[in-house]
DNA sequence: CGCGCTTAGGCAAACGATTGCACAGAGGGA
DNA sequence: TCCCTCTGTGCAATCGTTTGCCTAAGCGCG
């Protein structure tokens, strides 16, 4: 038998198709009852009074045999998935996907998967979600830009959440200070005529983005004047509304030099909008993204925007799910800020001194 | 208990934390046995001889006290997890993310679950990941930009892969067809100094893609000049490798008039080294990229490109594994070719009749 | 009246692991 | 010698469903 051992494990690792072993056959081969076989193989405390030369067995036994654990006996027995759930609007867009490779680095390490779904904003799908996941069993969920309305029976995270209920944890930006970094940065600049892009409605971090950068006007003694706020409309995750956003600030007949966007993808959508009115930037305009997504880097303009730690925080939700799921009834820590960093290229610039328009 | 009914299906839907209601708790509430109700919820074929007013009570019951069924036991039970695994390079990267969002449309419709997990690339964690995914007990799988080097003993579709081991499904692009457009459009132009950039050599498309380009230039006449090709290199998913094939085009003493970039990232990489050495896009030079990601239309100027319809891709590879789950033994198509399209913006415009350099 | 079919539903064995409890033999101390 | 404590292992219940097979009553029909 031994010899055989040896040309098994060195056969190629081609996954075979072979009636799958489970404990029941690695008992049966050597004359063992699946207790102990279990118990050993997952060191289980009462493996202690087990004698080593009987663990080596089973062991090589295991070892040989191409042994699997059956995770969902597993997760029956034990009444854990070793999974957790996150509910993202979009999977093809790069916030939350940058987030979510954060999160999967993390859930990795401690051997967990994560079922992903989308909801597009549509609030019965969001409702929706949330049930398809617990009835998947997942022990955990990480919410990322999905407002929820009330508390789960699982531990839960939120990224950009705000106004969350009771109970979830929620991963977030220092608005004021972001707001802080990107007014300041036009204000030495020479700006004062700052024009703004809000967030959707449904966007969770529209209204503490808002209130950060009326703060930040407001200590530096600026006005924000109402006819250059406009807000983003629709649902699709593309530069359009940005585009549409800018076309609707031009319209207004208040000059401005600067613009502030919700994100990079609105800005980029303004950026062209200025381009097609015949406006350069940042010559005639200065223009601020907000992310720090990967082509924001790449922009001709260089886009200069307030970076947040994307990807770190994916991994901080999925840090402070696990610790929760391991911490039974202790109750969770309520939110965990981080901070944002001014990204300065090429889109801005010193405000000229002739005037436009 | 009529009334008590309507009063609970009106109680605000919070995910109580109660005891988990399962079959034996309908069972026991109506004074039937667990294996009644079963066939009954899932409209088992024996349920035929269930009375209707018996089967009323049933989901009278379930609605009642909220009954969800145990997705664990019930997997264990039919040796089914609704699940598929998907292996994607990076989540956080444009290309499969779209294709991504095609799988979760079209698992979604089936009632299926997905899990994704990225390899970064790296053969061992792919290797790796299959071994995570089928522990997992997923029904089949997807492999997105990823080569497989041995078929898996469940259905597996590759898209975009190449050389695929026999037994695998193979979505892929018409490579040909694409160089075929990109070049007359370029050759039309006035363009035959046409640079290239290849892709990485683990990017499985990188050859088809290649073969096509060649194919394309010879049966227009045209010399694809050795000095002329730039390969990316490095793993990163950015705009990097891009600027530097470019960086390393301009070196070599070769004039050239337009560049075919492998993708849209390292085209935009490539805009900008161009316009850092003072050429303009597409007045001195005209760039054609490939795949279309969300923000090619949004470059300044637009991207030029080869579109590749990735969501419908992902879809199409989501409908083939479901078909093989169901099919049996059934042998699986060997591959389902889709079409490019050209996607004609601003980087591309007619050869100046005035020689560059 | 006897037979067979339909109706209505229950019993119990899976699925593959984990785990509390039991038990048998060895060894040691009083 | 008796009792007690370790060792080393096995039995069987359990997790929540599904499903093959069984029973038992009712009914129609020859």
């Amino acid at each position: 038998m031994k010899p055989s051992a040896k040309v098994v494990a060195s056969l190629p690792s081609t996954v075979s198709a072979a009636p799958a072993v489970g404990l029941k056959a690695i008992a049966l081969h050597l004359g063992l009852s699946v207790a102990t076989v279990s118990r050993v193989l997952t060191a289980a405390p009462a493996a202690k009074s087990i004698p080593k030369s009987t663990q080596d067995r089973v062991f090589a036994a295991a070892a040989e045999m191409n042994y699997r654990p059956n995770v969902v006996a597993r997760s029956l027995r034990k009444q854990q998935s070793m999974t957790i759930g996150v509910m993202v609007p979009e999977v093809s867009e790069g916030y939350a996907t940058l987030v979510l490779s954060g999160v999967e680095e993390r859930l990795l390490e401690a051997h967990y998967f994560y079922f992903v779904v989308s909801h597009h904003h549509r609030p019965e799908m969001i409702e929706k979600c949330q049930h398809m996941l617990l009835d998947r069993a997942v022990e955990g969920l990480i919410a990322i830009d999905t407002p929820l309305t009330h508390r789960l029976r699982v531990p839960t995270v939120t990224v950009s959440g705000h106004h969350e209920p009771d109970g979830v944890t929620n991963i977030l930006l220092d608005h004021n200070r972001a707001a802080a970094l990107a007014i300041d940065h036009l204000h030495q600049l020479g700006h004062t005529e700052i024009a703004f892009i809000k967030g959707q409605e449904f966007s969770s971090d529209t209204d503490a983005r808002w209130e950060g950068i009326q703060l930040a006007m407001a200590a530096r003694g600026l006005r924000v004047a109402p006819q250059l706020v406009a807000r983003l409309e629709g649902e699709a995750p593309t530069h359009d509304p940005g585009y549409a956003a800018t076309r609707h600030l031009m319209a207004a007949a208040k000059p401005f030099t600067a613009l502030f966007a919700f994100n990079d993808v609105s800005a980029i959508g303004a950026i062209r909008a200025f381009r097609e009115a015949g406006l350069r930037v940042p010559e005639d305009i200065s223009v601020v993204g907000f992310d720090d997504v990967q082509s924001a880097a790449y922009q001709n303009p260089a886009l200069t925007t307030v970076r947040q730690p994307l990807k770190h925080m994916g991994a901080l939700a999925a840090a402070q799910v696990l610790e929760q799921i391991g911490a039974g009834q202790r109750p969770p820590v309520q939110q965990i800020v981080v901070s944002p960093e001014l990204v300065v290229r090429e889109s801005t610039r010193s405000r000229r001194r002739a005037e436009r328009r």
